[in-house]
RNA sequence: GGGCCCAUAGCUCAGCCGGUAGAGCAGCGGCCUUUUAAGCCGUUGGUCGCGAGUUCGAAUCUCGCUGGGCUCACCA
């Protein structure tokens, strides 16, 4: 939307009846006009009493909003005057107003924020509508607004210029809105469970809790380079050490990777951690959350995803990696043991073989068994995932791509974790925590070794957490959730740019 | 980063087997004091994303660039 050519002349005019009000009320963005109450108000104080009561017994309210349709008759007009919460009509007539308030509503504009004074009536059709006595243009919409009944439709303009695609369309509103329940959805179930909201930092000095490359920045004063957080993962179990005993905090995690309908750089996150349980009750509480959740938001446990009905009607289903690879690769218990075995099953299970030569080698200096199970991670991303349409969480994942999950006590070459999967998408990730500091050390050794071997995923060693560990962490089970995907799930958008307010774009030219 | 597709008036879109642009809405002028996508009459508005090329002539064909969408890869 540039301001050459044609468009230069709607402004122009708009600029012109701009002055015109200002010539009239001596100012051009008045900020005397007091409301007394939302539409919603207005309209909830009219009830139900149709016209003859509302004469009989007036309701005067003001309101104010922005100028959403006009239908002029030349010496009446209505007007269509939205706020936050609601559309409220008004009706401007030449006889009842004194000439400069009649004049304001000839210099109005579809887009113009304005204010009006009067009293509630019904129209022939028994729409309420607000009579004006006072009627002023409190902001002038000086650029004019997309048209009224197709809105903006163009996802580059609607990204780049929310705040238009929040006044025109609805659908988005809405979206936000549901985001906005979501979280408080969220927030509102942990409190109630006990669970304490802490905010740990978003710029962290060493790179851990997740695998991801990062983003660096540089703290002046002190010299120090820094990274923005991938995962606020290691600050709150260092907050169940401290004896919070369930901490959650719902913020922003930046990865460094690429941009597609599913990733921005910044998204949002929830983390929990809760003392003295195990993955096995996250997964319970979960399937409890997610229950809620979507017969909250969406009035039933079906949830439309991608074309797929979703049922959130607990118990999901559970499934092992293990027996998925067997189930859907035809894996056999030799192959997890051996990555020469495994190797023909990843490669047939529709592997790239390259890329899983290139998991291997970045693997560092691992067992065999670590290796199969590495590779076969591989497998079950491209032949297992689209399987997983209804909620299933994934369990038992190998140690060796879990840094920091606790061990199986029957096989210490897995770990206590699930990831939930919901219409093929990864939507959660949870395990028993790692509270062993000796064990911690050697898992951050593997770590270095991986990034030795080319791995840019890698965390770093991050020996203030181990010794946190020494203080000696309650056993903890901690659980992640992608925010955004919640929202594109429940409210059927395909693509995250459009459940982010503002979207990481390249600048304009 | 790879592949496919898109970019025409403020907005939504036609035009695209080459002959220098149209509609609806918005705007402007006129009529209209209960409309609901108000109506009727008239009317303004466009370096057809940017830059090259082919051609007598390019919105239209070719190439490049920019931005975006879908998709694959990395990931959540």
């Amino acid at each position: 939307m540039g301001m050459e050519g044609a468009e230069n002349e709607l402004v122009r005019q708009r600029l012109e009846k701009q002055a015109g009000i200002e010539a009239i009320d001596g100012v051009r963005y008045p900020n005397d006009f007091r409301i007394a109450g939302f539409v919603a108000d207005a309209v909830a104080a009219a009830g139900d009493k149709d016209g003859p009561a509302l004469e009989a017994t007036p309701i005067e309210v003001a309101i104010a909003g922005r100028v959403m349709a006009v239908n002029s008759f030349g010496k009446a007009a209505f007007l269509r005057v939205r706020d936050q919460s609601g559309t409220l009509q008004a009706y401007v007539k030449k006889d009842a107003v004194d000439e400069a308030t009649f004049e304001r509503l000839k210099l109005t504009d579809i887009g113009d924020i304005v204010g009006v004074r009067g009293a509630l009536f019904r129209t022939r059709t028994g729409e309420l509508t607000v009579q004006a006595k006072e009627y002023r243009v409190l902001a002038k919409a000086q650029h004019p607004l997309p048209e009224k009944w197709h809105g903006l439709k163009d996802m580059e303009q609607r990204h780049r210029m929310r705040y238009v695609d929040l006044i025109v369309n609805e659908e988005s509103r809405e979206v936000f809105r549901t985001r906005t329940k979501v979280i408080q959805y969220i927030r509102r179930f942990l409190d109630e469970r006990g669970y304490l909201e802490v905010e740990t930092p978003m710029m962290h000095s060493v790179l851990g809790g997740a695998n991801a490359r990062p983003f660096r920045t540089h703290h002046n004063a002190l010299d120090m380079d820094l990274y923005m957080r991938i995962a606020p993962e290691l600050y709150l179990k260092r907050l169940v050490v401290g004896g919070f005993d369930r901490v959650y905090e719902i913020n922003r995690n930046f990865r460094n990777e690429g941009l597609s309908n599913r990733h921005n750089p910044e998204f949002t996150m929830i983390e929990f951690y809760q003392a003295f349980a195990t993955y096995l009750d996250l997964m319970d509480l979960t399937e409890e959350l997610f229950r809620g959740l979507v017969q909250s938001v969406r009035g039933s446990l079906i949830a439309e995803f991608r074309g797929q009905k979703i049922d959130f009607e607990p118990p999901f289903r559970r499934l092992a990696i293990c027996d998925a690879l067997r189930e859907y690769c035809g894996f056999e218990e030799a192959d997890f043991h051996d990555p020469q075995k495994a190797f023909p099953k990843v490669l047939a299970s529709g592997v790239a073989k390259d890329e899983a030569e290139h998991v291997w080698k970045k693997l560092g200096d691992v067992s065999p068994r670590d290796a199969a199970l590495a590779i076969g991670m591989l497998a079950f991303e491209a032949k297992v995932e689209p399987h997983l349409v209804q909620p299933t969480f994934v369990t038992d994942f190998p140690a060796v791509v879990s840094p920091l999950s606790r061990r199986k006590d029957a096989d210490p070459t897995l770990v206590d974790r699930f990831e939930l999967y919901i219409g093929t998408n990864e939507f959660g990730n949870a395990f028993s925590e790692l509270n062993d500091p000796q064990d911690q050390e050697r898992r951050f050794q593997g770590q270095m070794a991986a990034k030795a071997a080319g791995d840019a995923e890698a965390m770093e060693y991050d020996e203030d957490y181990v010794r946190a560990l020494t203080f000696g962490l309650p056993p903890t089970a901690g659980e992640g959730l992608g925010i955004d995907r919640m929202v594109m799930m429940l409210t059927g958008c395909d693509n995250i740019r459009d459940v982010i307010l503002f979207p990481l774009l390249r600048p304009e030219g």
